[in-house]
DNA sequence: CCGGACCTACTATATACTTAGTACTACCCC
DNA sequence: GGGGTAGTACTAAGTATATAGTAGGTCCGG
C-alpha cells in the first residue's frame, strides 16, 4: 500500500503492545501470549517481529539460538506518532475535533475525566511530577 | 492485508473528507480538489470512490451521466468509529492513555484547552468552531 | 552420536489499498 | 452527423501487511 493511514497493521500493533510490557521478549514470549486470544502460527509472530526490527520499532540481540527482541522507541513516542497521524488524515489537525469524537464513543467516569483535566492543563507534563496528589 | 489497523486507507479519508464538506460531490470536483494539493489521477479518484460506496461509506445517484456521491454516514459517527478502533488497538481501551498521547505531541491553547475541558465536561455546546470540521 | 525440541531463514500465498491506463459510451456543438 | 468533451467500466499492476509452511541448523539428553 503506497499509503497507509497508519505506519502500522494490526498484528504488528498486536505484537508491539505485547513486547512493550515485557520489556526483553523472544518470539515464542509474544507467540504464548497472543495464542490466549487467537489462533496464530508461530512463524507469523516470526515474521511481524522481524518487521518491526526493520522498520526500527524492534531491536534484536542473540541469546545463544534465539532473538531477544526490546523495544527500539519509546511507547509514548510511537503511541504519540501513530495518534499524530490520525490526528492530521482524520481530523484536519483539530485537537478538539478528535476529543469529541472521543467524547461522542465513550462514556467517561469522573475518574476519567478528572484525568483528562489534569493532562489537558499540562499540570503533570515533563518527568517532574513524582508526587503531588496523584 | 487481512487484519488492517483502521478500516480505510490514507486516500479514502481523504477522498471522504472531501465530500464531507461539500454535500454532494462528483469525482471530477474531489479530483480537482486534491489536484491542488498532489498529484493524482482522475480515475484513481474515482475508483477510490467507487470502493467507499461498496465499503458504505458513500452512496450516489445519476445525474445526466456521471455519479454524484453523497456520504452514507454522518462524518461524526465515521470518525468515532475510526478513532475507537485505534483507541482499542493502539491504547488498550484506555482513553486517558490515548488523551495524554495527544497532549505529549500538542501544545494546546488555552481555547482549546476550554472546548476540550467543555467536552469532557459532556456541557457539548455544539461545535464552538475553532476547526469547521476539515 | 542420534533423535527430538526449538530456533531461524527462506519462500510463498492471500488480501487490501493505491494508482492508473485503456476502451467504450453519452452528449453537445457546429 | 462527426468530432471533441466528459464520464464510466474494465483491467491491471505495484506495495504493504498478514499468514504460514518447509527446510535446515543447534543443542541437549540418553
Amino acid at each position: 500500500m503506497r499509503n497507509p493511514l497508519t505506519p502500522l497493521g494490526g498484528t504488528e500493533m498486536e505484537v508491539l503492545r505485547e513486547v512493550w510490557p515485557l520489556g526483553r521478549a523472544t518470539a515464542r514470549d509474544v507467540h504464548d501470549r497472543i495464542s490466549a486470544r487467537r489462533k496464530v502460527a508461530y512463524t507469523t509472530v516470526m515474521t511481524v517481529m522481524k518487521n518491526l526490527a526493520e522498520k526500527g520499532y524492534l531491536t534484536y540481540e542473540t541469546e545463544g539460538t534465539a532473538y531477544v527482541y526490546t523495544a527500539a522507541r519509546p511507547p509514548e513516542e510511537v503511541r504519540a506518532s501513530l495518534l499524530g497521524g490520525i490526528l492530521d488524515k482524520v481530523f484536519g489537525g483539530s485537537t478538539t475535533s478528535l476529543v469529541q469524537a472521543l467524547v461522542q464513543r465513550e462514556t467517561l467516569s469522573d475518574a476519567e475525566r478528572a484525568e483528562i483535566r489534569r493532562l489537558i492543563d499540562g499540570l503533570d507534563d515533563g518527568p517532574t511530577d513524582l508526587e503531588t496528589d496523584a
